[in-house]
RNA sequence: CGCGGGGUAGAGCAACCAGGCAGCUCGCAGGGCCCAUAACCCUGAGGUUCUCGGUUCAAAUCCGAGCCCCGCAA
């Protein structure tokens, strides 16, 4: 049985490593995950998905705030890297005996960086795809193991790619890595020159543009949906918009406008989305309807 | 004690600051108009104004305490 550390923290990286739990083929010698942080309004501290799932199964749980100076209590055959969300020095990537293998929700070398998922959906691509891929120190950077291929629905968002990748990625991963180890995969260099970056989303990035398309902006929503979604300014407060759609009325740019019970915004070169459900801040969110009924005087 | 908005009819809002019959847009029920309608006209039902206490002749409104929802922030 092929011995391994599993580094995760994300959300995403909670399904994968379910799925190597239930492979089976693998011992899972430790876990390291981030520590467990404040969330919400509350700061409640809440543990990542990651460290409940080795809880369940006894597996042991390392959570360093830092990895300068942390070295690994165990060693393994392969560490087994997924959203971990800190930069792992070479020195514990080379601690296992076969390496460090990453997976990557992208067509690398496209894609490089925190929030390819989101990335792909924002710049209206058409396919993604996930990789399997020997670590080395720069981040997305190493050789290609293997390497699946997804078609995106022009209409799903982020939240649902995730949901179709994550079985994807976890099925790919648990092939390619005793492959790997048995010696049948030759590992591929990537195409430097190719490399496309994506970088880490922040809530300002959900900020609408609208001198932008109406495709650009639904593809911005897409990508953003469900976090942290997308936002304008609306008598001085903060607007979310929670769930939109292309529209081909024509009405004032950047102007919220009510059209025989619907809601439409205006975006750049005479484009049009259509609003369904929305959030005034300190509000509960409503639907377009409501919006309509309680601000008829300001629309 | 991180900052801020809010809780009023089934929904969304107004009235609160300067206390005096609780209102608007929808929805719902009934009726009318129409070839017909989610359109239009008329009528109606539906409220412990989040809870508890205080001030007052009088509290949705002012004061105090509590519960709940939400936007930031992390």
């Amino acid at each position: 049985m092929i011995s391994i550390v599993f580094f995760g923290s994300h959300q995403f990286s909670t399904p994968i490593f379910q799925k190597i739990i239930d492979s089976g083929l693998f011992d899972i010698k430790l876990v390291v995950t981030q520590p467990d942080r404040p969330v919400g309004r509350k700061q409640e501290i809440q543990m990542t998905g990651v460290k409940m799932l080795a809880l369940k199964y006894n597996i042991p749980v390392e959570q360093p705030a830092t990895l300068k100076n942390y070295v690994l209590p165990v060693t393994a055959d392969v560490n087994i890297v997924c959203k971990y969300g800190l930069i792992i020095p070479e020195s514990i990537l080379n601690s296992a005996k076969f390496g460090s293998i990453n997976t990557h929700a992208s067509l690398l070398p496209k894609y490089r960086g925190a929030s390819p998922i989101q990335s792909v959906l924002i710049n209206g691509e058409k396919e993604t795809g996930s990789t399997i891929m020997l670590m080395d120190k720069e981040m997305d950077h190493g050789p290609i193991l293997s390497q699946e291929t997804l078609a995106i629905d022009p209409n799903e968002n982020c939240f649902e790619l995730s949901e179709r990748l994550a079985p994807l990625e976890a099925e790919l991963l648990i092939k390619t890595v005793p492959d790997f180890v048995a010696g049948k995969i030759s590992p591929q260099e990537q195409n430097h020159v190719a490399a496309t970056f994506c970088k880490e989303l922040t809530r300002d990035d959900g900020k609408i543009d609208w001198t932008k398309t109406a495709i650009g902006i639904y593809n911005l929503y897409r990508g953003l949906t469900p976090w942290p979604g997308i936002w304008t300014t609306w008598q001085e407060k903060r607007l979310k918009l929670l769930k939109i759609g292309l529209s081909e009325s024509s009405v004032p740019e950047g102007k919220l406008t009510a059209v025989d019970g619907r809601l439409f915004m205006g975006c750049g070169e005479n484009t049009a989305i259509e609003i369904f459900e929305l959030q005034l801040e300190g509000k509960n969110a409503i639907d377009a309807r409501g919006f309509i009924n309680g601000f008829k005087n300001l629309l």
